[in-house]
RNA sequence: GCGAGGGUGGUGAAAUUGGUAGACACGCUAGACUUAGGAUCUAGUGCCUGACGGCAUGGGGGUUCGAUUCCCCCCUCUCGCACCA
């Protein structure tokens, strides 16, 4: 007999025909809808390990879900523009469409290989001009609401990338992408107002409970809403104002002094003049310097100057001296603080270091006042006029709402999220439709101008200007409102936007009339399942999620949310890392398909971990996926005039027969049991192997029982059919080597019946003071005080039990007796 | 520093209304069949012990007849956030 069954003609055989008869292509339809989606690949050249783990897990839910009568939309497709393209075209001296159609093409290869069931119909690539034309239009569409501005401000720059970084982009101080470190530069961008829909994304992560608390928890803290109010304290000797924000306006009667960011337009006027003004000036710039070289997550000393100006605190018009400091950010709240040393422990550092009195206005309910630094708890108000002898939470609100009354202040919620800037300043992306007009200002391109296509024409050089804008070709053109000479934009949009959309076009990927068919989103929408990796937590999903919105409000979609639910698959490791090239323990997916089989490898990858955990590779646990699937094979195979006959059930069967009938509904139970729960798929698997083992001893032909054929066929139509998902190539062979017709996808799934998953007898553990001393065979229904009389009589018990007296007999129905004595 | 989640054999992992710890698999040991084996099959395999038995789920304490599971303290690893007022 041959070493392995010849999984490289099976696999060919399944996936020509797969592929032939278009078994996966699928329209709106009866039948409940399923969506199940991937994220998306990059196309950087070859398939990795991570993909293979992603994709499998997703082509196992879509073959079990339409086994159990779903219409499954499973599509794919692929992440097209982004830097890499541009990067390798330099280097091999060729154009990055090229690379990147070369990468897809070879990628979808591998896919295909792998046995993947997608309707490939409706596959996307994102550089396609047939798709972000859309993209195009939904910009001006948003420009036009309102959605979308431009603004010069403060941006993340990657100077390896020679691009701009959103926030989120910006991971631990670096590149999302090269790992390089991000500098704070001074630009004009575009910006999406994510901030518009803050609250609503926000909110609306309670309705997603079908997503993981880790991400939840990340979005929300991203979010990162706080309530609080905005204050005017006036300037003195100034008609000016400064505004703070604060979550604790109970506090206020404590301010000692006032606290404002370098960079805030009031700081350089406030010394304006006066004695201060050098050293304000001074300390700005040397502050702005520090920032830029501080590394990530270095927390500078805390460093400030008086700016010669004085604010009157509006409760009781006490002179607070206002100091430029360092550690007071522009970006959040105001860009300026009032000082709270006795209850704030940035301010008490700062006050402490140049002397400014802390006044405490916060009695803490039981305790002193700590010695040496502020108190943050709770306790009742003192120092503070009116408002003395009250709860500090409540006088949050009753302060508020004074300081509204009286016209100087107003409650206030500020989020941490910022809008998100989309502006690159690379070639390979989507060119943002905006023009510049001398005469009539910053104008949409006109519709019926678009797409602006990407010039295929263009020259690439490792740095420099971004390449468009050495494009006069491109960016000359004329005004859609005077008709006079205009600057188009040269900046593209980051590839993020792409793929915030791109679940809902699959809906209907090559609708001509617009961004989205609203029926065919109507029925497939939202997704109902979609699975990618953790790192995408905050990025894609909350732009995701932000995009669905915007979408829903311009009338496209009728869905809050687009993901129903959210797995996030674990990282594939090797050597307790994370597989990398620079770390040289990547192992090709390609070289493993040719050796073992692409069942083999999706089996490996499913039964390793469950697909949360990370999962640590491992060749030899390769060797002993591809065993199982051989020993499955050998016994079908030797078995096959057996499987293909004719059996009538046996009425009464024989111990070896019901033990197998027994462990064959056993393992359907599990299987679909733990399917459905969180997709772990190494027990289900487990079980499968346990049943095989079970039934590969079965017809022994020493025995004296012989197993009944009609619970061999049973059980082995059983396994072929709980595998398929998993191992689909493999177990379609199987299915026509037993003698049948027609695609498993469509065969029901197996059904198990409880009462012959029962066990007759049972073992029943005996402890003696919590310690297991002997078992009992029983039958099921065994009364307590039969099992009681069993075990007190039982000689290995008894040895235990010595001639102590038994204080009590503990009975657990079906499991243990404890005898504690 | 704050927040979240982990820590179980040589390895990947199972085990939840608290009830037989280590299923399944890898590896390892011995044997069988073989010209050969990185194929296949059989048996064994948490640790200590000659055995009876004892000890074991990061460490320590607690609740309980009984704790991987619940509570408290500590150690450690991973991830996220990081002066957000």
């Amino acid at each position: 007999m041959a070493k392995h069954y010849n999984f490289a003609a099976i696999e060919q055989k399944w996936q020509d025909k797969w592929q032939s008869e278009q078994c996966y292509t699928v329209k709106e339809d009866k039948g409940p809808k399923y969506y199940l989606l991937e994220m998306f690949p990059y196309p950087s050249g070859r398939i990795h390990m991570g993909h293979v783990r992603n994709y499998t897990i997703g082509d196992v839910i879509a073959r079990y879900k339409r086994m159990r009568g779903f219409n499954v939309l499973h599509p794919m497709g692929w992440d097209a523009f982004g830097l890499p393209a541009e990067n390798a075209a330099i280097k091999h001296d060729t154009h990055p469409a090229r690379w990147t159609y070369d990468n897809i093409d070879y990628m979808r290869g591998q896919l295909r290989r792998m046995g993947f069931s997608y309707d490939w119909q409706r596959e996307i690539a994102t550089c396609g001009a047939e798709y972000y034309r859309w993209e195009q239009k939904f910009f001006i569409e948003l420009y036009q609401k309102g959605l979308i501005y431009r603004k010069k401000t403060t941006v993340n720059w990657c100077e390896q990338c020679q691009t701009v970084l959103a926030n989120e982009q910006v991971i631990d101080g670096e590149c999302w992408r090269c790992d390089s470190q991000v500098i704070p530069r001074e630009m004009h961008g575009w910006f999406f107002k994510i901030t518009a829909y803050a609250e609503e994304l926000l909110a609306d992560l309670d309705k997603l409970g079908g997503w993981p608390d880790k991400v939840l928890t990340m979005q929300r803290h991203w979010i990162g809403k706080s309530t609080g109010a905005e204050i005017n304290f006036p300037i003195e000797g100034s008609t000016k104002k400064l505004t703070i924000f604060t979550t604790r306006p109970d506090t206020i009667f404590g301010a000692t002094f006032m606290s404002i960011a370098p960079e805030h337009p009031l700081t350089l006027e406030l010394s304006k003049g006066g004695s201060t003004e050098d050293e304000v000036k001074e300390f700005v710039e040397r502050t702005k310097a520090a920032k830029q070289r501080a590394s990530y997550g270095e927390e500078l000393d805390k460093e400030g100057v008086f700016t010669g100006s004085y604010c009157l605190n509006p409760f009781t018009g006490r002179r607070l001296p206002i100091y430029a400091a360092n550690f007071v950010l522009m970006e959040y709240g105001s860009g300026a603080v009032m000082a709270v040393p006795a209850h704030d422990q940035r301010d008490y550092e700062f006050a402490a270091k140049y002397d400014i009195p802390c006044l405490e206005v916060i009695h803490p309910p039981t305790a002193e006042m700590p010695e040496d630094q502020a108190y943050e708890g709770p306790g009742t108000l003192i120092n503070s006029g009116d408002f003395n002898g009250m709860d500090n939470i409540r006088a949050r609100a009753a302060i508020t709402k004074a300081a509204t009354d009286q016209g100087f202040g107003r409650p206030k919620t500020t989020f941490r999220l910022r809008d998100w800037g989309i502006s690159r300043q690379r070639y390979w992306g989507t060119p943002i439709p905006m023009l510049n007009c001398g005469k009539c200002g910053i104008q949409p391109v006109a519709e019926s101008d678009l797409p602006v296509q990407l010039p295929t024409e263009v020259k690439l050089a490792k740095s420099g200007k971004s390449p468009l804008q050495q494009l006069p070709d491109f960016y000359e053109t004329t005004c859609p409102c005077c008709g006079g000479p205009a600057r188009r934009e040269t900046d593209t949009m980051d590839t993020f936007v792409e793929s915030s959309w791109y679940y809902a076009r699959y809906t209907n990927p090559h609708y001509k009339e617009g961004m989205i068919d609203k029926q065919a989103a109507a029925y497939w929408l939202p997704v109902d399942q979609y699975i990618g990796g953790v790192e995408h937590a905050i990025l894609h999903l909350l732009y995701a999620r932000f995009f669905t919105k915007a979408m829903r409000d311009m009338g496209y979609l009728n869905i809050d949310e687009p993901f129903t639910n959210l797995l996030t698959q674990g990282m594939v490791i090797k050597d307790g890392t994370k597989m990398s090239k620079s770390k040289g323990n990547v192992v090709d997916p390609s070289t493993l398909i040719e050796k073992y089989g692409a069942d083999t490898v999706r089996l490996f990858s499913l039964f390793a971990a469950p697909p949360e955990k990370d999962l640590e590779w491992n060749d030899k646990g390769v060797d002993g996926a591809s065993r199982f699937l051989n020993k499955v094979y050998r016994f079908v195979d030797a078995n096959r005039d057996l499987l293909k006959s004719h059996t009538e059930p046996d009425k009464t069967l024989n111990q070896i027969s019901r033990n197998l009938e027994r462990k064959t509904h056993q393992c359907v139970k599990k299987f679909s049991t733990d399917i459905e729960n969180n997709f772990h798929f190494n027990t289900c698997i487990s079980a499968v192997m346990e049943l095989t083992n079970l039934l590969l001893a079965a017809p022994d032909n020493d025995r004296q029982e012989k197993v009944d054929p009609h619970i061999i066929k049973q059980t082995v139509t059983a396994i072929i059919k709980l595998l398929y998902p998993m191992v689909p190539h493999f177990c379609a062979e199987l299915w026509e080597m037993t003698g049948h017709d027609g695609l498993l996808d469509h065969t029901a799934w197996p059904e198990f019946d409880l009462q012959k998953a029962k066990e007759d007898e049972i073992t029943i553990v005996i402890q003696v003071k919590g310690k297991v001393r002997s078992r009992l065979q029983v039958s099921l229904g065994t009364s307590d005080d039969e099992l009681r009389e069993m075990a007190v009589n039982d000689e290995k018990t008894k040895k235990f039990i010595g001639n102590k007296p038994i204080k009590k007999i503990i009975v657990v129905k079906n499991k243990l007796i404890n005898i504690v004595i």
